[in-house]
DNA sequence: ACGTTAGGTGTACGCTGTACACATGTCAAG
DNA sequence: CTTGACATGTGTACAGCGTACACCTAACGT
């Protein structure tokens, strides 16, 4: 009699249930993602997820996987440097894109395939650029976490989350933090804004880095291990 | 007869709470750490921690207090750079003392009066050594996360993690990212080392910023908002 | 002597990831 | 056509989590 049923659902697969994972994640956050909700969201029951992928950190995983499957390649003609810059910033918009991103990639402790090939690909814009296997090392490290696009919100709490308790008076403010008062005003001409332009931000310290790796790398620096 | 108990336990308070739960973790790590651990290890049933702590939020907000209660004050005779890079260096050996508290300082989105009390010595560093608001704001920025004494951790996988899965075998490896083994095996004299010196790329990664810091600084450079 | 209150207890709820046994539907081999 | 294997989805169950709420008990100020 084969099935008239309401809901012809089509089958799962590990790639149904990873999109199906991202768009929740990009909807919802990524603390709202549970094996349970995204089960849900699929019209199944929560084990059936386990027939595709091994637990939730395999899921997240592949999350991060298809994140990193979004970022564009540098344009060939560039140096290493606009290259190195031109990938990042592609990391970082492909995050603007999926901000549970952040908190995935830094949740993270294996490396994927494909997060080694990107990192690999960063590694390969400096060898291009003429630099050492030392030095690029260092360089990598030195970039961290700003290679997926971001760094660490200094001032901005993270987007949707109210503070837990009214903490501080502003008179306290300006008498036990006159300084972070200042620069926080500093920053914006229009002094009542409240959040930091942080795509400014982050191109000041990713270029303050790359002036440095330019400097070490015309000088020919090496560590002295 | 008052009482000849046997466990004549000592009263709970909120700072034997924090203090044990700072012990826990720097003892099982922070993922281990739950209310009903932490209520077990003082012997007391779980929900009696919560007349001393708000939640698991706030126990955690006040594990960071007590670390970052642990940086030592710079020189005083320093400049503005090395009362920088020693006071960083300070927090970096507290974060040695316990490895915990980068996660713990990654996940929190508040910012205690402690933690502001540091941020703001930080800012004082700057602005004695004659740092505009302006430039001092980004600067703080591109510290980041540094300013904690960790950077990420690029390649070695969180400690006392195994692999979940076989991932990819020596060929691969070598096939798919030569790139990636050639700087591993650049940083290191010894070829069969594993693990980076992560107090050398730290002191590297802050050294760049910080000599950027003076350029900047020493041109008079001002964002143009 | 008595009401208030601070601190510890016990129970309970809803949430999580996932182990395990089971049902079903598809397909290859006999 | 039958049969057995395999892939896929289901249902039940368990241990763990944070924490709301009602309760008890001991200490204390009046």
């Amino acid at each position: 009699m084969s099935r008239g049923k309401s809901a012809p659902r089509p089958p799962l697969s590990r790639e149904r249930v990873v999109r199906a994972a991202v768009e929740f994640a990009d909807r919802e956050g990524y603390a709202a993602l549970s094996m349970r909700k995204l089960a849900d969201e699929l019209g199944v029951v929560p084990m059936a997820l386990y027939k595709h992928v091994a637990d939730r950190e395999s899921l997240v995983d592949a999350m991060v996987d298809a994140v990193v499957d979004e970022y564009e390649p540098a344009p060939a003609d560039a140096d290493w440097r606009e290259s190195v810059r031109a990938t990042i910033l592609s990391a970082r918009r492909a995050l603007a894109r999926h901000p549970w991103a952040r908190e995935a990639i830094e949740s993270r402790t294996d490396r994927t395939p494909a997060v080694l090939g990107y990192m690999e690909s960063l590694v390969q814009h400096f060898f291009a650029g003429g630099f050492s296997a030392n030095l690029t090392h260092h360089v990598m490290h030195a970039l961290g976490n700003r290679i997926w696009g971001f760094s660490p919100e200094m001032f901005n709490p993270a987007p949707g989350a109210a503070p837990r308790e009214p903490q501080l008076s502003p008179e306290e403010i300006v008498e036990r933090f006159p300084g972070i008062l200042a620069i926080a005003r500093a920053a914006h001409a229009d002094p009542t804004a409240t959040s930091c332009d942080e795509d400014f931000e982050f191109s000041f310290a990713l270029d303050i880095l790359l002036d440095g790796f330019a400097r070490l790398h015309d000088r020919g620096w090496t560590s002295a291990h």
